[in-house]
DNA sequence: CTGAAAGCGCTTACAG
DNA sequence: CTGAAAGCGCTTACAG
């Protein structure tokens, strides 16, 4: 590779114009700025990032905290975020802290420790900010107070309100399909979520019974089902909402809407026909099982480039007055509703 | 963030012997070693990574050039890798050419254009070494002749033998695969395969024919037809080959083993025991349909976790004698053969 | 075993 | 408008 020295050899101008011409300073003659940049065409000069980060404490470089690279959100997020920073001229560092295949779920000392180690990694390549992006919504307190750069957390709440969270709308995406179970003739509902404590769980509860009490439905504790997020579950706990002669399951999941399917298959019942199911997270599967699943997709993109836009605000200095901000799910019309 | 010069203030020792320490040579005696070490870990120092890579022109850090983060191999492909990357101590740098969304799907002039981008990119940072992540295997010539570090190809096959690349044993799987439809039963086959010119198309092909010519069962090219790798191409070419009679058909993946499933429970026929059908990826929906799909799992994990091992001995210097490894498929057993 | 000095390739006041 | 010089924070021969 080319350096600048070479390359002002080769112009006959010093390195400091040409470093000048290429930084797009109007500091330099017409005359001179067009001999600079031939050359630079002809050689495929690139300017060393180490060097120019180095001096001027700029990398225009975003760090990207990932949890866990290989989670169903992961992929999406991580498009969304790189469509808005390349837009605005950002490369992008990514650290892929392999929370799963390390086994490290939850938010304990292990977990806090790993992050820290990455942040650290992430300063010392001077990158200009950083995002953090969660495997599983909750609640993370990831970012010290003292932190030098602006940081965001994506898919999860931050609890340090000075590092804002872009986050999907919990609320008003189960609002809606309960809402949409409603129409199609609903009259008595159940729920079977996820997790009871899960951030998710406790929204989603919100906007499903939002919805109820506008429709005059009644609304039960005793009709909403916690568990894992996964198919088992599902199938579990369907027999238990049935037997109370719900005609409407609203699950925390696509997992676990299917688990209800392969339930009422198993019982000679019809997904759709027999009882309302809706899903959550528009997974690709939903699409495949049969009849497919009426689910809600989340906002994996628009978070992620939500979030990309945010920290380059960020870095521009602009001002920012929302710490929460949330995208909307998009409803996806399968045949079990 | 402290720098070396602080910390030699501190310490009371040159610049010049911390760096010693840091870098573990081990011409400093014991007790300034202990000095250094208790005040690096009190003070949290960091080397500047910048600094010391524009210095010492190594980094520890691997370029990854990624066709598509959002396609479904990559994930597990970038997991891989980094695994063994962070076991030998590399960082890794990320970029994503986002191929899919820019709609550049082939390797025309658009596609090596933002490759090469990417490749100086990567050089400008002074990665200690490349590997090119493709979204779809397929034979590529990404890397110049000249590249002054070493590079590897995953997931696709380089042209250029100077880049090795580690590729799934296609004809291995496919030829497993079938004959076990064969011990299942199988007398009189059919292959659906997507686009006829894919390297993946030709291996498999080249397997199925070997497991049926062992069996003594007859082969023809007329029993093999070739499409998009969609479930709409599976659910439109089934009929054919059903028309002749066959009793098992492979399929290039598991979209169109979902597609064949289709038409036979549309027709009044059950997967698995009307028709045997065999997948192949062994994506997440395979797990979900009913019943399960039998299929191939790619070994797209293991081909990462390779690629990275491949790329560390090269740059420690190793000789490579191979410039095609192959990780094998698993068997994934499901209810359709 | 230790440290002064050069230098990696840039950017940035500053003098002219 | 142009260029000489300092310096970003390290590493690396080299002298002692």
């Amino acid at each position: 590779m080319i350096t600048l020295k070479e390359l002002s050899e080769k112009c006959g101008v010093s390195i400091a114009t040409i470093s000048n011409v290429i930084n797009g300073k109007n500091n330099v003659s017409e005359a001179t700025k067009k001999v600079v940049l031939e050359a630079v065409k002809e050689t495929g000069y690139q300017p060393n990032y180490l060097a120019s980060s180095l001096r001027s404490s700029k990398s225009r470089t975003i760090g990207i905290i990932i949890e866990d690279v290989t989670a169903f959100s992961s992929p999406a997020l991580i498009e969304g975020i790189m469509h808005s920073l390349e837009k605005a001229g950002y490369r992008t560092f990514l650290e892929n802290l392999r929370c799963y295949s390390k086994e490290i779920f939850d938010t304990g000392d292990k977990f806090y420790e790993i992050v820290e180690q990455a942040i650290r990694q992430m300063q010392a390549i001077k990158v200009d900010g950083m995002i953090f992006l969660a495997a599983h919504s909750r609640e993370v307190n990831v970012f010290p107070e003292n932190l030098d750069i602006p940081a965001v957390v994506a898919y999860a709440k931050s609890l340090n309100q000075n590092y804002p969270s872009v986050i999907m709308n919990d609320e008003l995406a189960s609002y809606e399909i309960t809402k949409y179970m409603i129409s199609k003739g609903g009259k008595k509902f159940g729920m079977i979520s996820g997790m009871s404590d899960s951030v998710h769980t406790l929204r989603r509860k919100s906007g499903y019974k939002k919805a109820l009490e506008e429709a005059g439905i009644e609304f039960t504790e005793e009709n909403i089902l916690s568990g894992k997020w996964d198919r088992k579950n599902g199938c579990e706990k369907a027999p238990d909402l049935i037997k109370k002669g719900v005609d409407s399951i609203v699950c925390g999941n696509d997992h676990i809407a299917c688990g209800v399917c392969d339930y009422l298959r198993k019982n000679g019942m019809v997904p759709g026909k027999d009882i309302r199911i809706s899903g959550f997270d528009g997974q690709e599967f939903a699409d495949y099982v049969s009849p497919k699943l009426t689910t809600m997709k989340i906002p994996l993109w628009e978070i992620g480039n939500r979030a990309g836009e945010l920290i380059v605000s960020m870095i521009n200095g602009e001002e920012i007055t929302e710490t929460e901000i949330t995208e909307n799910c998009f409803f996806i019309e399968g045949g079990t509703i």
